[in-house]
DNA sequence: CGTCATCTGCGAATGATTCGCAACGTAGCA
DNA sequence: TGCTACGTTGCGAATCATTCGCAGATGACG
């Protein structure tokens, strides 16, 4: 059981255990940080998940945020992802999956990690890389904006 | 002949002639970045652009080379790459690939467009998504640090 | 309860990029 | 070879996301 592999942890009391089990202790900003997350379901940047933390606990700051952010993340509790410019987005590692971000629009479509095997054996074969393809989004144009293409001369 | 998808562009006076076609000035400073990213060859952080140029026009301000990236990103001469955290960095659109970078060791590795051919198929074909390899990195393990595994107790 | 290391709130610092604006320089034309 | 128009620049301040330092608060365990 090495931190950052666990992918099970989606149930409040397995996560608050886990962090019990490391060592670290069961805060009110931890433990609300946790049930946003939980709850959220999708992505949510720190500031977002804050603003949720604060409408039960008010004083909770945004640094404590990404203090527990970090940790979360480093127990393999939640996963970091980066869309492209903005603020990093959060969700529990448990829901993980790929992620197509229009470049045009911004429309974020989830994909099952399944779609990046090829590339992923492709990496391993040739380069001896293991592709994580879950941190980073892959950018291009959603299906609406390349049918609107520049109103195309006509 | 639209923005965005000159793939060509690789010579300064080609570029100088683009830049002229869309009634842009060819100014010392832009001209000066160009010939940097010519030169350079690989990925350069705005700030390392920044560094080349003002050896030879002290004057140039940083700002001045965000500007014109933006604007030779727009015209499809150069293309912006996100690595993951910090800045982001630029190479010419004609020396395109795709990137796999280690989040242990910070180790890059251009590989061809032709490893992604399998993904953007599935994405197309899946969600009518157009995928773009280039503009951000695969993030992952080299084999390197793949071997040397936390040291594995033994 | 008491101890003590971990956490937290807060504000300041950092790093990357963008903005506002007045001065400047390039390109087209007289 | 100017003149003019307007794109461009230098500069500093502003913005956005994230990190730090520190003194005081709080959770864990006995
Ligand atoms: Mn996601
Ligand atoms: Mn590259
Ligand atoms: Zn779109
Ligand atoms: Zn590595």
């Amino acid at each position: 059981m090495r931190a950052g592999q666990n992918v099970s942890a989606e149930r409040l009391e397995d996560v608050l255990a886990l962090l019990h089990a490391q060592g670290d202790r069961v805060t009110t900003p931890r433990r609300l940080l946790i049930e946003s997350l939980i709850e959220a379901g999708g992505h949510r940047t720190a500031e977002e998940l804050a603003a949720e933390v604060q409408s039960r606990a008010p004083d909770v700051h945004l640094s404590t945020i990404y203090r527990n952010l970090e940790e979360l993340e480093r127990l393999g509790v939640i996963e970091q992802v980066r869309f492209g410019g903005g603020a990093a987005t959060y969700h529990l590692a448990a829901a993980r999956h790929g992620h197509l971000v229009c470049s045009e629009c911004g429309v974020t479509i989830e994909v099952p990690d399944e779609l990046f095997r090829p590339l992923e054996r492709t990496a391993k074969t040739r380069y001896g890389f293991t592709i994580d393809p879950h941190h980073l989004a892959m950018r291009g144009r959603c299906v609406a904006c390349s049918a609107s293409e520049h109103s195309p001369g006509g």
